[in-house]
DNA sequence: GTCTATAGATCGATAGAC
DNA sequence: GTCTATCGATCTATAGAC
């Protein structure tokens, strides 16, 4: 109904994602996110009137957004299947630089254990797990494989990002997605 | 010197390594912490005097020493490759109660970018990953393949803890441990 | 080595003016 | 929709008795 404002909350949503993410979710607070944003507590309450936790619900549906425009819709294409993983997996290694940041799944997870947050995430790691093991049927993939390799090669994703950061090595990132690409191309079982 | 205290320490430091490791650095307090041991906030510090920071890095020294004599002295045994892998994924299901709860490297990791614990935690998955490569190369596997499959089952150990927390499904985190297995063992590159 | 008590800062969240 | 000002709780850390 304000007129003033049709979406500056998605800049807004932005600068929350990017603050979750490399943060945490225990390790951002609302004075943080006052810093980054420009905008006082009261401000961000208002928009926000369930405080850090709607934040980071809203930081969850953001993501579900992007995650189903860049990650999944491209293993919904026509394209053949290694070309349908390799798109997918450009697009991860963009979100999350190359190993640079950490996941905003993972980070938000840390503190989710059986929070509100947690049946949100399970959701998406689901649909995330279940978009890849259907392009993998859809090559002609045993359904249990094919379930199998999608969960490894999400394990591989975000083990990749951890491993990068703890050794320091962006280069870790690369081998895990490469490993990741392998697993998802190869004939099928 | 003080004859009553031979090694209390022990006890604190699994409690404290039990904390970190579940709820994070930035997710745990010094009042979580109080409650956990019984110990009032004064001792804690008469225990630590640098506080939690100092207490991240007991436990991260804790964490060492657990971990070389559980994952990395399986691996330098002279059984075959497959049983001394074997032996090292068995102490990793255990150590994590297969999938359960996260890895304190993981969740030490979340709140040290650049920090003094940065350091620390980049050595021991750099020797953890080096004893893993060793173990391959020995099995004849050249030394660049070497270190890319131990890399590869380490993201897949990591990630799979992610996994399997995300998906509340510890088969997951099984997943993982058979594929960095598949990884390490399969016939020299 | 552990305790009670508390300082000082920061936390999440709110009130009310504009 | 944003601000200033602030509340009460909690945080890390310290002081000092025992």
């Amino acid at each position: 109904m304000t007129p003033s404002s049709p979406e500056p909350k998605a800049a807004l949503l932005g600068q929350l994602y990017e603050l979750f993410r490399r943060k945490g979710y225990d390790g951002v607070s609302i004075g943080d996110i006052s810093a980054e944003t420009g905008l006082g507590r009261s401000s961000l309450y208002h928009h926000f009137p369930g405080g850090k936790a709607e934040m980071a619900q809203a930081v969850l549906a953001f993501t579900r957004t992007t995650m189903e425009a860049n990650f999944l819709a491209p293993l919904s294409s026509d394209a053949p299947l290694p070309a349908r993983i390799g798109a997918m997996l450009v697009a991860v290694d963009r979100a999350y630089q190359s190993g640079e940041g950490p996941c905003v799944l993972a980070a938000l997870l840390s503190a989710s254990d059986d929070g509100p947050l947690s049946a949100g995430l399970a959701q998406l790691f689901q649909d995330w797990a279940a978009a890849i093991a259907a392009s993998l049927t859809q090559a002609g993939v045993d359904a249990a494989e094919a379930r199998r390799r999608a969960i490894t090669a999400l394990a591989l994703i975000q083990g990749g990002l951890i491993i990068a950061r703890g050794l320091k090595d962006r280069s870790a990132f690369a081998a895990a997605l490469a490993a990741a690409n392998a697993t998802l191309v190869r004939a099928a079982a």
